[in-house]
DNA sequence: CATAGATATTGACAGTGATCTAAGCCTGAT
DNA sequence: ATCAGGCTTAGATCACTGTCAATATCTATG
């Protein structure tokens, strides 16, 4: 449970729809982190891609020709997602696939949900 | 920092579940601004603060003192947050009370909406 | 009008981030 | 062992962003 590695860890435990209470300030440093990593043009098109890519994986070669960006920047990109905790990287003979991990994404889904019953619909 | 006054429109009309299909660029430019409002520490309370008070609304007043920050700081992320379309903004007498707007909440939950089947052909 | 209080704007500064080129590391094949 | 291809890392540069102090604006009231 605890990975003493980097902290995706922190950001999943913090999944609290935004409209149910005012959220701690410890919260908000670790869920803006998962969202820093997302808003970016780039980023999101990758995500996307490795999303709704076949078997739901992606390597480098199948996204960087979609850009018109060196590849080491989409690399970059790659790194920033995966360190963020969004995205898995495995090694496959010369290529590099990514997957989203799903903890990630419901914790993002669970963040923008609706609350039932909120008091602001009136 | 100067937003580019963007139609809040654009990015309302761009909410597909981005495990749908590959994000076209020009959709990724408005939903990352959306999501780059959102990116930020202070901001993400800012808006559970509005989401969550009392009348789904509520004026810097009730916002400033919750943080360690200047009050321009505070209305600068609230000018943000205004800019990108994520709030709407009522001045009624010397306050002015802030609330979210539905349509880019809609459209946040629908970017991260999961795709029921998650099939990888349709 | 003058004053006080609530909020916004301006201008400056430091920190962060996106991008590129160049160089490095792995892996599979010659 | 050497080589080529796929990917990552390192360092530099330029743009952008968060913050503050100072100032401005707007509104209600005396």
């Amino acid at each position: 449970m605890e990975l003493p590695l980097i902290q995706p860890e922190g950001a999943l435990a913090c999944c609290t729809p935004l409209a149910r209470e005012p959220m701690p300030a410890e919260q908000a440093e670790q869920v803006s982190s998962l969202l820093k990593a997302i808003a970016d043009p780039v980023r999101l098109r990758l995500m996307s891609m490795v999303l709704s890519h076949e078997g739901g994986e992606a390597c480098v070669c199948d996204l960087t020709p979609a850009f018109d960006l060196s590849q080491p920047t989409i690399s970059h990109h790659l790194k920033v997602l995966h360190e963020s905790g969004l995205l898995d990287r495995e090694k496959r003979g010369v290529w590099v696939y990514y997957r989203a991990k799903p903890d990630a994404m419901a914790a993002m889904t669970t963040l923008f949900a609706t609350v039932s019953g909120t008091p602001a619909d009136s």
